[in-house]
DNA sequence: GGCAAAACGTCGGCTGGCCGACGGACAGTC
DNA sequence: GACTGTCCGTCGGCCAGCCGACGTTTTGCC
């Protein structure tokens, strides 16, 4: 639910047929670069064109991910949060108050935009009921499974799925800690629900034990 | 932040200006008319125009107040989300595919619509920070403190502020159970924070020591 | 008024998971 | 290769606050 915000593929092409990126303009950010903090009341919208942003919350010495953009993944930033280019990225952006004139004088940009928001809106809701009714394993146990879902790739042995995330960044997104994570993971490797192939990827035999754990409570 | 999505009414005077409520249709729901579960896919847009409504989640045995909506507050059900009528009350109400037709011939109903998911996503980013960095009593006293500002009225000894809302609604509210809210409470008062006038309001004399303890963690 | 139902106050046990700490395993870099 | 920084695994102590339980007060209703 959360992790990139889900393939916005299909907006990226509707997109460019309504030439949406009229009067954004292109803008390269070094890795590690700030683009907005909750404070700062610049409000524009932006579309990634290459690259990984990270969108967070920052607290007292501790920070939550609320989600990861890449290529194809519009955002705004409509609401007090961080966001940050994790590695060199490209994105195209615009300031809020010409969007709008934008969204006055062409209505067709209007159901795009609120498509984004309420996507937002429910990746929102999503963290929510993690953090108010899930406990950590069935945080993860979803996380993972959905990942799986949507970037694993079906092998003899089961689903290999792609990790370019390292635990804390896990960690962060799902409102625990490193440690919790790994310890967690490592638990379930000893007990065959999962293996690792290299750092940076995953092997699950059965999609259905990854599943049985993502319950509240039961 | 959360709580009652915060007065309205300038939306509701920008929308009777522009009749946004062309299309709309009146209903009258009864005390617990469940309006919109997360399972029920009818989209819809409303506007209250009396009574009160409670937005929630539903997880295992446990619930989570989202926000309660009262006369002149827009909600759309984009989100899954429960909405239930608390007190018999009456709304305007429209399907989302009737009013996307409506946002497509006349742009001028899009900001209106903009401000209100923006605020959506403001109250829910709200949430995840009190969930995520804040211990129940600083979301306690967040909460007393904006009720306090935005409901209170001023008295020679302090705020009058009205709590139309059960221990049990509030600890909803912020995530945590009725034990705890009550439990507080009342070790404040007895610090002498706040004075219990009736069951339905508060005394606050001061509403610094209610913002002192806001801080996440200091 | 009288009764049932709802709301409130308080206590103690129990536990999920945070936190600090420390050592090992991988990269890059020179 | 040695050197350094980042990441990962694991352990134990500790505590916020959830949960069940039970008595008391308030409210609503006939």
């Amino acid at each position: 639910m959360h992790a990139h915000a889900h393939r916005a593929r299909p907006d990226f092409a509707e997109a460019a047929q309504n030439a949406l990126l009229d009067g954004f303009t292109l803008r390269e950010l070094a890795k590690g670069y700030l683009l907005s903090t909750p404070t700062c009341p610049r409000n524009q919208v932006l579309m990634v064109q290459s690259g990984r942003l990270r969108v967070y919350l920052a607290g007292d010495n501790r920070e939550l991910n609320l989600s990861f953009l890449e290529a194809g993944d519009i955002y705004t930033t409509h609401t007090p949060t961080y966001v940050e280019a994790v590695v060199p990225s490209a994105i195209w952006l615009i300031e809020t108050p010409v969007f709008a004139r934008k969204l006055a004088t062409d209505p067709s940009v209007t159901p795009v935009m609120m498509r984004v928001m309420g996507r937002l809106l429910s990746n929102a809701v999503g963290l929510i009921e993690d953090l108010a009714f899930r406990e950590v394993p069935a945080r993860l146990a979803r996380f993972l499974w959905q990942l799986a879902e949507r970037r694993g790739h079906r092998l003899e042995h089961g689903w290999l799925v792609p990790l370019d995330f390292s635990m804390q960044d896990i960690a962060s997104l799902l409102g625990t800690t490193r440690q919790s994570v790994s310890s967690l993971i490592n638990q379930w490797e000893r007990e065959g629900i999962l293996q690792r192939q290299s750092r940076r990827s995953l092997l699950v035999p059965s999609l259905d034990a990854l599943k049985a754990r993502c319950a509240p409570l039961p």
